[in-house]
DNA sequence: CAGTGGTCTAGACCACGCA
DNA sequence: GCGTGGTCTAGACCACTGC
């Protein structure tokens, strides 16, 4: 699934590395390769299929093993702080309450596809540090805490890989990538959660139904 | 709104016009800055949201006017056609059907931000092609043929603009783009429409909600 | 340590937008 | 017809990967 190197692809066709670099870029940009991180080029898998109708019901590892891909999270870090302004406003609470921060690497076959930040209300899920939060999240508050899903609010966009977020999915700068933004709420409409997902952008295909 | 040319602005920073470049890209990826074809590098206007849950009930022209742009519709082509292999596998409709093809360009503040590509069944919805195909479609459906939207199915991806497309939307080559496949199913479950939009991906993003 | 991709220089020519 | 962006050449050095 590797390419050749540049310095030999340009030799192939006759030209410089750049022109073969912008041509790759432009593969690249279609999603049909990507690179690791100075290691080479590679053809890309096929696209995980995401239904963000199900999910909070259906957990990654579920739906990414029924489309025939072995999936794999690992938990980066994750600490008790406070919330700022932003996260305040955002997650409707008052600034300086406690909330948890969790982030998660995701990968599909040892490829790393997706970086998860995860904001959680502390109060409402007391010593959430405790669990192991490398399975499904949603599953754990359900079983543990009672706590279940009734609304979640997406925003989707197209934007850039940031430097840190890229680097641990062994992407180079610059690479684009769809945002997830996503708000959870429970059963009394409080939000409980508020997160980030940013996805390889040649990784990933948003499937679902509306119904009037 | 229109940055300095490229030679200006390599001047200004000590460099070369192909690491300028390289910059301006990295800009563009993230969404902060666009191109016209040849014309220059420009900042990007706000992003309109865009909310697929009520689609098909509230037209293009309603909530960009509401989020404050000045959008415009315009139609590139109609033709009566026949369902090839591909679009009748997706329209489960037999080869050799007659379909409608409408292509049309909208546009927000005169910027051409989307390019869509509509199939409908001709024999759902005979002589489609002398009403006013510049307005809401949806609300021509069901005024003129009773017709309306029980069920969408979406799938969105993040992709490149095809030659034809980036022309229409004076873009350069190898500018990336959401991708919108959609199909329509009516009252009676019968897929009358199967579209496909490009989207700039700096022109867009989408918002909505799911209850469970 | 050899080879790779990431970044950069200093030019060049062409096609097109604009006045 | 001038200036623009789009494309290309022929090099270079560095940081890192993989052996």
């Amino acid at each position: 699934m590797k390419l050749p190197s540049e310095r030999e692809l340009s030799e192939q066709h006759s030209t410089t590395r750049v022109t073969i670099r912008e041509a790759l870029k432009l593969l690249e940009t279609e999603g049909l390769i990507y690179r690791e991180n100075r290691r080479g080029w590679f053809i890309s898998p096929p696209k995980l299929r995401y239904d963000p109708s199900v999910h909070g019901r259906v957990s990654f590892v579920d739906y990414a093993r029924q489309q025939g891909f072995q999936p794999s999270t690992q938990l980066l870090s994750i600490k008790l702080t406070v919330a700022d302004r932003y996260i305040a406003s955002e997650m409707q609470i008052a600034v300086g309450k406690p909330v948890y921060q969790v982030n998660r690497l995701r990968s599909l076959d040892g490829r790393p596809v997706l970086y998860e930040q995860m904001l959680l209300r502390a109060d409402l899920l007391p010593n959430l540090d405790r669990f192991d939060l490398e399975g499904s999240l949603h599953a754990l508050l359900r079983s543990e805490y009672k706590m279940t899903v009734q609304k979640a609010d997406f925003e989707i966009s197209v934007s850039i890989l940031p430097n840190d977020v890229a680097q641990a999915l062994a992407a180079p700068m610059g690479v684009s990538s769809l945002k997830f933004q996503r708000k959870y709420r429970n059963q009394h409409g409080e939000i409980f959660e508020f997160d980030h997902e940013l996805w390889r952008h040649d990784a990933i295909s948003i499937n679902f139904d509306i119904n009037n």
